[in-house]
DNA sequence: CTGGATCCAGCCTGATACTG
DNA sequence: CAGTATCAGGCTGGATCCAG
């Protein structure tokens, strides 16, 4: 939305895209929605260092942007599902290169840190 | 695909490189670096709407992440050029998926906004 | 031209409490 | 379980001034 001048048409798609993922937390959703559906609840397990607040709010603009689709069932307790629309789907080689990227990048800066993805 | 493995370790490596470039004036600079090497008001110039400050900031972020790299003249006045390191190279593919993926958003989405401008 | 430092308003975020 | 509302505090970014 904020789209305004710039320099030239190249720009404009990439500058739309980033707008809309452009976002570690919600690069790093997208990417654990490759897979199956998944509820809040997972999702946020998945990432402690992302707060409900936080994580709520990143779905509802990706759902928004029309990425992601929110499946609600009608059920005690509640249950929502979280899953890729096409469009987020197409998103998969790209974060798929961007993750063959990261690799790159962790290898070529001798990041030394450990990948544990727990850190509850 | 190793799609069911999504919530583990794995996703360290998109983090990482979400934490370098999931940012939309990073990816936005990084785009149009994909080309010639660029002068400091020459980015500026090309993107009215980022700051004096945040471009600056940014430029450095991403010199120190080893992705562009920063080439000073020494004459007056002063001349420096940014651009892609090796490292930040290797994001091309990444970057012109985005874009694709941009193209596909704006269309898949009907978003009515006109990106035929002039070509600088 | 490039870019650092400072000031300050505004946004954003996390925590908490509450609803269905 | 899923999600919203509220609020205080921190962080961020813009404007400005200064320096090489």
């Amino acid at each position: 939305m904020r789209h305004t001048s710039f320099d030239g048409a190249r720009g404009c798609y990439i500058e739309a895209a980033l707008e809309v993922i452009a976002d570690k937390w919600k690069g790093v959703i997208l990417y654990h929605l490759l897979g199956e559906p998944k509820r809040f609840n997972q999702l946020k397990r998945t990432f402690p260092e992302l707060s409900h607040r936080m994580l709520t709010r990143q779905l509802r603009e990706l759902e928004n942007d029309g990425i992601i689709s929110r499946k609600v069932y009608p059920e005690i307790p509640p249950k929502v599902e979280y899953s890729l629309t096409d469009l987020g789907r197409l998103l998969e080689p790209t974060l798929l290169s961007l993750e063959v990227w990261g690799v790159r990048y962790i290898e070529m800066t001798r990041y030394s840190r450990n990948c544990q993805s727990d850190k509850s």
